[in-house]
DNA sequence: TCTGGGGTCCTAGGACCC
DNA sequence: TCTGGGGTCCTAGGACCC
């Protein structure tokens, strides 16, 4: 035997990818056992359908539909607030029965999660198939949720294959499969193509995964860019992604936005909408431990386009009080007289642990200090008495005014015009964004 | 699909430096 | 100095995900 050329060969490795189906949905029903042959949609609050059983996918409930729509699609529809810590417990014990197999988990997002188990054969005493189906038994016996189960050699197959049988599917697929899957598995649908890269694809004759598997790999690297070729990479069963197991507990950034309807072209209700966003966004940055250098400001109109502003904060912080000035200056610039707004939006970025926040220099030590403790009270009466309990006067009127509509009055859809104060902007240095329809 | 909310990563191009 | 090459950092914007 020549041991060279096996010295590098690799034995196929197994990873899982695990999808809890309609997840929110599913553990309502969990919880109610009344609601078990009715058709369940949840996300009230938001006034559209943000998760649905297969009952109610059945009468044709599609995701973020209008409640109305879902009300008279399916009229015995059981409609409720998403609730997510509920989601959140079911989460955390679906990732733990995982981990009871191996310690190779990530957790990828509230419903999903990767995990690698090559190698467990031995110590599980079975075989990776039966190990796949162990987990999903235990978390459908332990907690009454289906999950569809995918067990390939890299995580983007596993993926695939989790999805080939939806609900409460197991799917193994082994190298020697994988061209007969990718015949039938159109480019679109695969994970890290969306719209524009399988518009791409097919106008270079791509349209299933076999198509692009089939390549090779320099074709691939001469007209993809990294993020498809190591996606091909992983399709052609070369493990690219390996499992996160730490868990995510910085961002990069945080954002807030609320849609309010109807539309609205009032200055002080718009203003007060962006500062109660801007107060949500600082709540979740502090309670990360996170401070924001910069913070993006930005409008959406009601034809749906975005006017966006991003400025520089003059030292680190996450509390209203220092970044209320910039946004100000911000909503400034970008707001325009007689345009209608549905939505505003503030975003946090630039984030960083605020281990050792820094005071600026010119300010007395004092009143930092001040400011600390008024807002370790907010946060502390926030938890307790729910949010809002105490807010900022500037958000009053986004607070308890119902905004109130009077009908005709909405002007006839028209684009955006360019924005005022270019001038203003440029002397001041603030860049702008103005982003397109999306 | 007349359309909610919250994120991430990648890339190109400019600024700046040696 | 009309002139080469290369590195790093930052930002805007695109694309995608759940």
């Amino acid at each position: 035997m020549d041991w060279s050329t096996h010295r590098h060969q690799s034995y196929p490795r197994a990873f899982l990818h695990i999808d809890a189906n309609a997840f929110f949905a599913s553990c309502e029903k969990a919880t109610h056992p009344e609601y078990k042959n009715k058709p369940v949609v949840t996300g009230v609050e938001r006034g559209i359908a943000s998760s649905f059983c297969y009952i109610a996918k059945a009468y044709g409930v599609t995701r973020g539909m209008v409640l109305s729509e879902v009300k008279k699609r399916c009229p015995n529809v059981v409609l409720l607030p998403s609730d997510y810590e509920l989601y959140g417990m079911f989460s955390e014990r679906m990732f733990a029965i995982v981990r009871k197999y191996t310690n190779l988990v990530e957790a990828y997002s509230i419903d999903e999660c990767f995990a690698e188990i090559t190698g467990m054969r031995r110590t599980l005493h079975k075989s990776y198939p039966q190990i796949a189906a162990c987990i999903k038994q235990d978390i459908q016996e332990a907690l009454g949720i289906t999950v569809s189960v995918g067990l390939a050699p890299t995580k983007c197959l596993a993926k695939l294959a989790a999805n080939w049988v939806k609900p409460d599917g197991l799917t193994f697929l082994p190298i020697r499969d994988i061209r007969a899957y990718a015949a039938k598995w159109p480019v679109e649908k695969l994970w890290g193509v969306g719209k524009q890269t399988a518009q791409y694809m097919k106008s270079i004759g791509i349209r299933t995964t076999a198509d692009f598997i089939m390549q090779r790999e320099s074709f691939i690297e001469q007209h993809f860019t990294k993020p498809h070729i190591d996606m091909w990479k992983e399709l052609t069963g070369n493990v690219v992604y390996e499992i996160h197991t730490e868990k995510k507990q910085t961002y990069k950034s945080i954002s807030k936005g609320k849609t309010f309807t109807p539309p609205s072209q009032v200055r002080s209700f718009v203003y007060s909408q962006l500062i109660k966003n801007l107060e949500n966004a600082c709540i979740k940055a502090r309670r990360h431990h996170h401070v924001a250098q910069r913070v993006i400001v930005m409008l959406k109109t009601q034809e749906f386009r975005y006017q966006a502003i991003e400025l520089h904060l003059s030292r680190a912080s996450a509390y209203p009080h220092d970044i209320i000035p910039f946004v100000q200056k911000g909503f400034q610039q970008i707001f325009s007289e007689g345009t209608w707004y549905r939505s505003t939006q503030v975003v946090l970025a630039g984030l960083q642990l605020n281990t050792h926040i820094q005071a600026n220099l010119f300010e007395p030590a004092v009143q930092l200090k001040k400011i600390q403790q008024v807002y370790a009270a907010v946060d502390m009466m926030s938890k307790k008495f729910g949010k809002h309990t105490v807010h900022l006067g500037a958000s009053l009127p986004a607070q308890q005014t119902q905004h109130k509509n009077i009908r005709g009055t909405l002007p006839k859809r028209r684009t955006v015009e360019k924005l005022q104060g270019e001038t203003d902007r440029q002397r001041l240095g603030i860049p702008m964004i103005q982003l397109g329809k999306i």
